[in-house]
DNA sequence: ACAATGCTTCGATGGAGATCGAATTATGGA
DNA sequence: TCCATAATTCGATCTCCATCGAAGCATTGT
């Protein structure tokens, strides 16, 4: 009856998991090897939570997510490193087919400098900044973990970021996130969180509507340099 | 305004290609390395030719395949082995997530046995012909080619097939077919859909309706194995 | 020149699924 | 116990695109 039948593995059904854009943000954001939870996922993937949440329902049935139930969190990751690697064999084939961007717009500049990652800030500007606070001893590095190290207690709250305020919520207080443009670590997290939140509280910088794009002010690079980077 | 921008390549963009059902099919069979036909591929991937044609516009402007026009025949190929080694990767994941197929149904085992494929026999039968062919040097192996052997114009013609009715057309009298079942070549071309067309004549199978299945008869399955292995 | 074959384009149809708001369930903290 | 937050389920909408028939173009062969 059915005619649709085929020889080999149903490459179609995983194909076209990935191939949904929503879908393909959420294992793009995923490719960072930490697990992030279904509000997270929403975010990068800039659907709402129920649609969200339908995705991660089919990625879970069609194999290539597992999860992790945690109090009342639930952290997806990928199903394993064969999953990873299909990605990275994907992502291969579109960059090599890469300069065929669809949006050549502005966008793909700043983009690179700064932009909002879910809650925190990304782009070559934070990637200095976490090298930055790793130099000095801020944070360290444990393994894939970031943790306070012995002269980040008394930096951050020096400027009026407190790092302790982290220790109820089982979300991680630090994590690296490794975007694609630069290749490098970021830093993530509450603290991340929370850094972001003073850069637009002191407005040295500000959000393009409807984008990730963040954009400085002259003065606002100034002082934000000074006060991380310094 | 558009606020879907990711940073990264446009993954969702070539998956979304390979994640529908014909495209996905038209790529397997690709995978064998051999350039095929818009017409094949329509045959091979289940659906009518200006379907097929409307996928093959796709997949070209995406940058999956290349195209060589031969005459009035266009034969489609995959663009690289970049393109191949993620239709791999993919592969992977589809088959360790495997016996998850969704039709678990009793074609399984007799496709494996016989099944057409586009105008000529493929699966176990076709390769065990093929085998004899050879080993009896009905034809051979030229490189990825095949040609009439020494004893093969004599063989053919007593079982009541021109095996030279082919020298006008421009598509290849033999082919070898590899399928992803058997991991074997199994006999394509004019000369492979001339013994397909013998053996549906004679009534020793019949094609099973709207399926790529072919069922032999009992006596069917002797007379093709008198005449074809013996 | 004319017919035949391979392939593409056009136009219309139908169905699948991505999306969101609202309601529901589950968990944690006061 | 009661509220707040995380996440899923439900229901409805709407857009996209796979599909095919018919017509159009291109190439070959007679």
């Amino acid at each position: 009856m059915d005619n649709t039948m085929k020889d080999g593995p149903d490459i179609a059904r995983v194909a076209n998991l990935v191939g949904d854009p929503a879908r393909a943000n959420m294992l793009t954001a995923l490719m960072t090897g930490s697990a992030l939870t279904a509000s997270e996922l929403a975010a990068e993937a800039g659907v709402s939570l129920p649609t969200a949440s339908s995705h991660l329902a089919k990625l879970m049935d069609g194999g290539l997510l597992t999860v992790a139930s945690e109090g009342r969190h639930r952290y997806y990751g990928l199903a394993g490193p064969q999953v990873a690697g299909m990605i990275e064999a994907i992502m291969g084939v579109a960059a090599s087919l890469g300069p065929r961007r669809v949006r050549p717009g502005p966008h793909e500049k700043t983009m690179r400098e700064a932009r909002v990652c879910y809650d925190h800030l990304a782009g070559e500007h934070a990637v200095k900044m976490l090298d930055g606070f790793i130099a000095r001893e801020f944070l360290v590095r444990e393994g894939k973990e970031l943790s306070l190290g012995k002269h980040g207690a008394a930096y951050f709250a020096a400027i009026g970021i407190d790092a302790h305020d982290t220790g109820k919520s089982r979300r991680p207080a630090c994590r690296d996130c490794l975007d694609w443009s630069v290749r490098r670590s970021h830093l993530a997290g509450r603290l991340g969180a929370a850094i972001l939140d003073k850069i637009l509280a002191e407005k040295w910088a500000r959000r393009e509507k409807n984008s990730r794009v963040v954009t400085f002010s002259p003065k606002g690079k100034m002082e934000f340099e000074k006060t991380f980077l310094s």
